[in-house]
DNA sequence: CGCGGGTTTGATGATGCTCAAGCCCGGTGG
DNA sequence: CCACCGGGCTTGAGCATCATCAAACCCGCG
């Protein structure tokens, strides 16, 4: 469990044993089922998760009711609310199990303390978010530049792993179209 | 000039006079003119500029010779593109001055050594990107929940200082639809 | 076996794009 | 100082794309 964790930071930054044990006495591990909430909308975010094991995924509430798939998220990612995190704002954000999963969280209010006595952790959060903002950007770019039918394909090809475990409707919604529009792209597929 | 940066850098970590003098030793303090490339497609880009003064746009040329618009950038913002600066890869953008500009830049050959001698840094960047990512999910969100008769509108009242500086067919561009389009809503507008 | 969440299918319609033409206005050269 | 040029903005007609809505279907699970 906490191995994964170490073993990750490692790719980044040096953590002997002894910063082990200090970075062990700051997170939580825990085990959640199935669709449970990590978090609901207006509270405010306190915790960044990592994913030892399972999917997570965070969505708003649109004005229709429908949820729309911000992120998701799997084994050895991050996943917080940068925005509610940052300003303790409530949040807009649902972020909620997809599969049962084993999970590694810090919490903010002792997170400084942690980063005091461990500043190589700035630096492997910085690279993480450059990772992160620079793939939020690629998202954007294939919104603007790709059709939907095409966004879907880039994805098939790019993120196989991903087709396997999370529902059709999830997905169309994290693409950015109709459970019903992706429905008719396999149909069109399969003709051929 | 430089003060500008250090300002900024302070408004987040510490620097005393002597590391100001350090991280003066690391940039390039430059002044560009307006309509100038600072990174084309196909370069590898190998700086992060710091807006002292002025307006920079970043782009993606589509495969039907459009330009679509990638970010802004005016005072006390960073920009360059992350996925190239830290892959070593060539890039699929152009960044180009929108005004004229004073720039800072760190160079990302000296940027280790600079973080190792000032690793505050680490924590300023990670700072600064934890804003950009959370600015860029927003601007996903956006896109997703909202028509872009409403995007245009909420980025009127959210970002004024930006219609005055930025001609509307960038604008357009950023928000995801076309200048004609964009030509019918001010019409709209004018008509109530 | 029956229920219900998820997916499929089809008809209809709105939204925003494309294309083409005209306009407005600031800058340049005669 | 005026005429012209061209980039950017506007306007309108026609059209493609994808959403909406409704109904049927499929299948895993209790």
């Amino acid at each position: 469990m906490f191995d994964n964790l170490v073993r990750h930071i490692q790719k980044f930054v040096a953590l002997n044993a002894e910063e082990q044990i200090i970075l062990k006495s700051y997170v939580k591990i825990e085990s959640v089922k199935k669709k449970q909430f990590l978090l609901e909308e207006g509270q405010v975010c306190h915790a960044n998760w990592f994913i030892v094991k399972g999917c997570l995924r965070s969505y708003t509430l649109k004005e229709n009711g429908n949820k729309q798939m911000v992120q998701f998220a799997i084994e050895n990612w991050w996943l917080t609310d940068y925005f509610s995190f940052e300003n303790k704002k409530p949040s807009q954000l649902f972020i909620q199990t997809v599969e049962d999963c084993e999970l590694i969280s810090i919490d903010d209010r002792t997170a400084e303390e942690l980063f005091v006595r461990l500043p190589q952790l700035e630096r492997y959060f910085r690279l993480i978010l450059q990772k992160s903002f620079a793939a939020s950007l690629m998202r954007l770019q294939y919104m603007f530049n790709l059709s939907p039918e095409e966004r879907f394909h880039h994805f098939n090809d790019n993120f196989p792993a991903f087709i396997q475990r999370v529902p059709q409707y999830m997905l169309a919604s994290y693409l950015g179209f109709t459970p019903e529009f992706l429905s008719k792209i396999r149909a069109k597929i399969a003709d051929s």
